[in-house]
DNA sequence: AGCACGCCGACT
DNA sequence: GTCGGCGTGCTC
């Protein structure tokens, strides 16, 4: 006898852990699916049925039942509702995601589903309940083909239309919706041909984001479409290239699951690294799986895979429509996908045989989820290859502590330098302009005379600028100047934040919006300042200083980019399409901004305000800053023109900002490690953050202290060493959305077993009614 | 006694 | 997530 075990898929957590069913020894009907690992099955589960996924299949002879389980409880599953969306090696990796990040079991396996839903029970009326499809499927084009009575067919005289789509098909095969785009209505006279045999009507699949035409879901590996394809020509590679290429090579075909982080200045040609080693991987039958983070996931970045390895290249990406995702998911499930290129979750795609797992701009925060499974794309990737003895490449210009720490100490890991530019090209020089002194001086603007300077030369020469405004923590709210009174959001413990278009106040974590008083709610003074600076007030300001800047005038376009700007579908690509087609111009934008930007002309950025992240209250806020000010740095003079980088901050002398305009990391490190260690943070322990969120304040508050007193006691009762559990206190967002956050803290020394040791203590806990606590292992913040 | 409501545990 | 069993407490 067969038995499956199945992790329902409803996410609750009194139901999160494997069920076991019998397999019927029947096999699947015509039509229907077989009972593999992988796949959804309809199980009876009480009194009704539910849908869930098949983990593993054990054989035992007849009579027995699995360890733990009562023969006698044992039902058979009623049948497969799906194919196979995962393997052996997804259950394995399901498995261990929940254990690594103490995470929900089904939330883990829901990551190697395929996007556009899985089948699931639905209440049609009270009681009765039944099966609903996914809504997403595939698409089929209906195709016309020259048929057998094709060739020397004459059609009549007055059949016009006959006449034309047989002309029109002369250069080939064509779909019918482009023979209706150009003659009309021609399905009559399709029908009418195709019955006198001249044509073939055909359904095909069509790949959604796709060319029309380009080959479908093969029936198998090899068969794609690559034959007339040129890839892209190979440019020579620097030294630094050619030897990451070789710790690579070296490194996939050791077959260990090591990691190479690629440490290479911006413009050192990291891409082409990565593109010669994933073209080595697939020359040795393996495939490579590509990470870039979510907002340099361009149609450029695209085209460089596509223009290397053609059609190969399944994208996936959470802008893409859902039946576009879906599409590529199947064609990487086909086994025609040799290279994927996604975000964080193209990890979970069906692709067989990785040799190569790339993660671009490893620093990046987007690689860690901030929903349960609370991943870390790094963590999972190296995982993935230990197992399927592959590589890992990491590549940034900023690498983060963890992985440079990583390089130090495991040998596993190896570091390789790319420090001089593909082009040969100086960095940019950085220049720290201090705006206290500016103030003192009697300035008022948020562009510095140094700033205004630069930009007037550069754009007067008809050259490009970039303007970073570091939004976090920076937008504009409303202070009264009598009583201090700042209004907040009555949800969220966050300030609202004033928009200047419309005069009203809006939260930005639950978009709670009231018009802007006139007075101030508190104490009634007229006097409410409009403090902090939106873009669209930098915009409006700087719009002002061009226009009195001789050479420059009205003109030279802003493009503004932040989330206002970009918030329908492919208004970030025409906003950087609109910078890049003028002469001179100014891009101003949010965070965003800084990566993966590649204008040839730009000779000068600006940091409007290079302190405000180092200002929150988080133990990162230091390295986030370094980085950010190093990687908009690298956006200037990647061409033939040299770049300049002005930083303006409130704190010149702070150690981030000196070190990123001087290049140099090792004063960064110097100034951020000590701290870490003596602080315990990362990389120095493991960390654990316990979130704990209600709408009860009260409950809230006594659940987390309780929690604090259970781990507490299990942490001792550990003994491990160096073992700490912080008292529960409040989260810096105290209150979002209406819920009241606490948080506590566990931490452990870097070999200690952080997952172990609590996921009995959750495992056994008892969960409440009105509080949730979920654990973020690792977390990226402790906000 | 009869019943509404809410809590708790089972569900393989 | 959903249901049924059972205890508490209120009403007829």
């Amino acid at each position: 006898m067969r038995f499956a075990s199945v992790i329902l898929d409803i996410p609750t957590q009194a139901l999160d852990a494997p069920y076991t069913y019998a397999v019927p020894e029947a096999p699947a009907e015509a039509g229907g699916y077989d009972v593999e690992v992988g796949c959804a099955v309809l199980v009876p589960f009480g009194h009704r049925q539910a849908v869930g996924f098949v983990v593993g299949l054990q054989e035992l002879p007849d009579g027995e039942a699995p360890a733990g389980i009562d023969a006698a409880k044992v039902k058979p599953v009623v049948r497969a509702v799906s194919p196979a969306y995962f393997d052996e090696e997804g259950a394995a990796c399901a498995q261990w995601l929940s254990e690594r990040y103490l995470a929900p079991l089904s939330s883990c396996v829901r990551l190697f589903t395929p996007p556009g839903g899985v089948p699931r029970m639905v209440r049609a009326q009270a009681g009765y309940w039944r099966l609903e499809e996914p809504a997403v499927g595939e698409v089929d084009d209906r195709w016309v083909l020259p048929g057998a009575a094709f060739d020397g067919f004459e059609p009549r005289k007055n059949a016009v239309k006959q006449a034309s789509i047989v002309e029109a098909l002369q250069a080939g095969e064509l779909r019918v919706a482009e023979l209706a785009a150009e003659f009309g209505a021609v399905s009559s006279t399709l029908k009418a041909l195709e019955k006198q045999g001249v044509v073939r009507i055909e359904r095909r699949r069509r790949m959604r984001g796709m060319p029309p035409g380009s080959p479908g879901v093969p029936e198998g590996p090899g068969t794609s479409g690559t034959s007339g394809f040129t890839p892209s020509p190979k440019p020579p590679l620097t030294a630094g290239q050619a030897s990451a290429l070789a710790a690579i090579d070296a490194a996939r075909e050791r077959g260990a699951g090591e990691v190479v982080l690629v440490d290479g200045v911006t413009g050192s040609g990291k891409t082409e690294v990565y593109l010669q080693a994933i073209e080595a991987a697939l020359a040795a039958g393996r495939t490579a799986c590509v990470l870039v983070p979510e907002i340099s996931l361009t149609p450029q970045t695209v085209g460089r895979f596509r223009g290397r390895f053609g059609d190969t290249v399944a994208v996936m990406h959470s802008r893409m429509g859902a039946g576009e995702r879906y599409d590529q998911w199947d064609f990487i499930r086909s086994g025609a996908a040799r290279v994927v290129v996604g975000a964080r979750s193209a990890l979970f795609t069906p692709l067989a045989n990785v040799g190569l797992i790339v993660i671009d701009e490893e620093h990046e925060g987007s690689y860690k989820q901030d929903s349960a499974p609370r991943y870390h794309a790094r963590d999972v990737a190296v995982w993935m290859a230990r197992r399927a003895g592959a590589a890992v490449v990491l590549g940034s210009a900023t690498p983060s502590i963890e992985a440079l720490y990583a390089c130090a100490k495991d040998p596993r890991w190896h570091h390789v330098e790319l420090p001089e530019r593909a082009n040969g090209r100086p960095l940019p020089a950085v220049q720290v302009v201090d705006m206290a002194k500016e103030f003192g001086g009697g300035s008022r603007s948020m562009f510095s005379r140094a700033l205004s300077r630069a930009l007037a030369e550069e754009l007067a020469a008809g050259r490009k600028a970039v303007l970073l405004l570091n939004q976090r923590g920076f937008a504009k709210f409303l202070l009264c100047r009598e009583c201090g009174f700042v209004p907040e959001c009555p949800s969220c413990s966050t300030s609202l934040t004033f928009h200047e278009r419309g005069n009203f106040l809006i939260c930005h974590h639950c978009g709670y919006r009231v018009t802007a008083p006139p007075a101030c709610p508190e104490c009634g003074s007229p006097y409410l300042k409009k403090f902090g600076a939106g873009t669209q007030r930098v915009e409006a300001d700087l719009r002002v200083l061009l226009d009195a800047t001789p050479g420059v005038g009205p003109g030279v376009p802003i493009v503004r980019m932040d989330a206002d700007t970009t918030g329908g579908k492919g208004a970030h690509q025409r906003l950087l399409e609109e910078f890049a087609a003028a002469d001179a111009a100014v891009l101003l934008g949010t965070q965003m901004i800084a990566k993966g930007l590649d204008f040839e002309d730009v000779t000068l950025v600006g940091v409007i305000n290079a302190d405000t992240m180092l200002r929150l209250p988080d133990y990162r806020a230091a390295e986030r800053t370094f980085a950010l000010v190093e990687q908009v740095a690298g956006r200037a003079g990647r061409a033939e023109l040299p770049g300049r980088v002005l930083v303006q901050t409130y704190e010149a002398d702070a150690a981030p900002i000196r070190a990123a305009a001087a290049y140099d990391r090792a004063l960064f490190l110097r100034d951020e490690l000590p701290k870490r260690r003596m602080l315990r943070y990362p990389p120095y322990v493991h960390m654990a953050n316990v979130l704990v969120w209600g709408k009860d304040e009260e409950a809230v508050r006594t659940s987390a202290a309780a929690l604090y007193e259970g781990l507490a006691a299990r942490v001792r009762d550990y003994g491990g060493e160096g073992w700490d559990v912080l008292p529960a206190t409040p989260c810096v967002l105290a209150k979002l959305r209406g819920t009241y956050r606490w948080h506590l803290v566990v931490k452990c020394p870097l070999d200690g077993d952080l997952s172990g040791v609590l996921l009995p203590y959750f495992r056994a806990r008892k969960l409440e009614r009105e509080v949730n606590v979920a654990v973020d292992m690792d977390p990226d913040d402790l906000l």
